[in-house]
DNA sequence: CCAAATATCCCCCCAAACGGGTGATGTCTG
DNA sequence: CAGACATCACCCGTTTGGGGGGATATTTGG
């Protein structure tokens, strides 16, 4: 954002100590600059656009507006810059909806001191920073259940049926026909122990068959 | 796995040099053991069970069997080992097949040794480990675009929709009327310019609208 | 405050898709 | 060689899909 190499930092978190530690610890750094450090985002909002730092540590469990409340209104008034989730909270809903809404990290309290640091330089050059816990949320979202029961061609049907082809566009996208089709959605059904599409799908999806 | 703190270690690169920096790099480290150092999976194959290490390096670019190609058949015969997928390639592709075929760690070749050495003992402990830029890709993956032209409630229906939901169990799920779900996929329809159900969800998917 | 956007609901039509049932024939793999 | 797998077929009735036409609140933004 701004041509000289100083990292701006804004730092939003209710917890004093914690707040203050981390407002020292990175003024320590050099090319860091914290501008400020607010006890919640309502007391912050209104000098956000004045301030326009580079990077925000954002706490989400906070009085008032929480964390995940405030990103999506971070982004609009400041769409450059990078946010730090920084929290206690490592559910997978948590970290799924502060992605989703466009933070570039996502830290869990337990992190050293230094992963802080490492963090912040890492999302201003445009990576993205997660700390091992939350990696493994993540990529763990990917994976999907060795033990599955479905066959590859059912598992292939279902992940196209997923993706909201009809059976027909799934039998031309295979070159099989219809029926062919058909049939393997029956055992699939069967084997899911499910009897309509949506319920098929979702629980593939639950059980990361597909 | 084994019960001393040892983390026994595989490494299987084609590059030579790098094979052997990685091993005795790896080896210097208390604590880690490099167990052996293979040029391709098809030579590291079969002692594979013999050694069963905890954690793996794996390239993906080989000659014969690719790395890709061979983490199904890693994970089959040692469910339990970590894998760490160390390649110049960061396509958003690459990334979530290898996680998807349960990689527990992508690094490309520009990371410092030193993260190679902590992404070895994150991986061990449960965690994920990622370079900056793959965990760029991956969260961008769950980001959904700012400038979506669709309404709140129209995102809302589409996910269902996605989700495999037919029509009347979508107007359901929001206690509205099935009338009023087809009033808004039309408007969606419209405004995706598509008109059926897989363009629209294969469209806002692209684009990030859901 | 008012106009535009949004969300809600109603009717028509008809072709297509869906789900259940039953059965058959190759092919592949252990 | 048996069992799993993939392929195709035809029966049935019901539901969903998408296109067209409109109406009326409520919310939002300028």
């Amino acid at each position: 954002m701004d041509n000289n190499d100083t990292i701006r930092i804004l730092i939003i978190e209710d917890d004093e100590i914690l707040r203050m530690a981390y407002k020292s610890m990175l003024n320590e750094v050099p090319g860091y600059q914290v501008l400020n450090a607010y006890a919640s985002f309502d007391e912050a909002k209104r000098f956000l656009e004045a301030e326009s730092p580079d990077v925000i540590l954002l706490d989400i469990e906070m009085p008032g507006t929480n964390g995940l409340q405030a990103l999506p209104f971070i982004k609009r008034t400041l769409p450059d810059v990078s946010i730090i989730i920084l929290t206690v909270f490592d559910s997978e809903d948590m970290v799924f909806e502060a992605l989703g809404k466009g933070a570039s990290g996502y830290l869990t309290k337990n992190s050293p001191g230094s992963r802080i640091i490492e963090a912040v330089r890492e999302v201003r050059s445009g990576g993205g920073a997660m700390s091992t816990n939350v990696a493994r949320i993540v990529m763990r979202s990917f994976q999907k259940n060795p033990n599955s029961p479905l066959t590859r061609r059912e598992t292939e049907i279902l992940e196209l049926i997923a993706a909201g082809q009809t059976k027909s566009q799934v039998a031309q996208a295979l070159f099989i026909d219809t029926e062919t089709v058909r049939s393997h959605v029956k055992n699939i059904y069967i084997k899911l122990d499910v009897n309509s599409k949506s319920d098929a799908i979702r629980t593939a999806r639950d059980k990361r068959f597909i």
